[in-house]
DNA sequence: GGTCTGACTAAAT
DNA sequence: GATTTAGCCAGAC
């Protein structure tokens, strides 16, 4: 099962710099459907080598900032990206949202 | 080895 | 429209 780990990461990884995309989205393009518990509970084993911090809820809310430590590291992780944050919630999230299974298969976008 | 929990999500109430 | 329930699966106790 670290290989499911693995490919979390891999695609956390691949979310490209400020955007952002979300433990459901992640879930489904692995084929994993709904557990998208499984990918923020791979993200508490994750390195500090995955972006984590671009992997939100489905609203776009920062419900794991609390994991990467005290105060609002996620937050100014984000917003140094460029990506503005309000009240643990990301702006325009749906514009900056990131998902592997849109971006990643359409490739004759055109 | 059964039970609880969790960085989620969608549907029902 | 906010709160609750249920489904999800892997790890901790």
């Amino acid at each position: 099962m670290d290989d499911f780990f693995e490919m979390v990461y891999e695609v956390v990884r691949l979310v490209p710099y400020g955007r952002v995309t979300s433990y459901g989205a992640i879930a489904r393009y692995l084929g994993t459907g709904q557990s998208a518990r499984m990918v923020g509970w791979a993200m508490n084993k994750a390195s500090n080598s995955v972006p984590a911090h671009r992997v939100v809820n489905s609203a776009g809310l920062l419900t794991g900032k609390h994991h990467f430590g005290p105060g609002s590291v996620m937050q100014e992780l984000l917003e140094n990206e460029g990506i503005r944050v309000e009240d643990d919630q990301i702006v325009e999230f749906e514009k900056l949202f990131w998902d592997p299974s849109r971006e990643l298969e359409i490739d004759d976008f055109d």
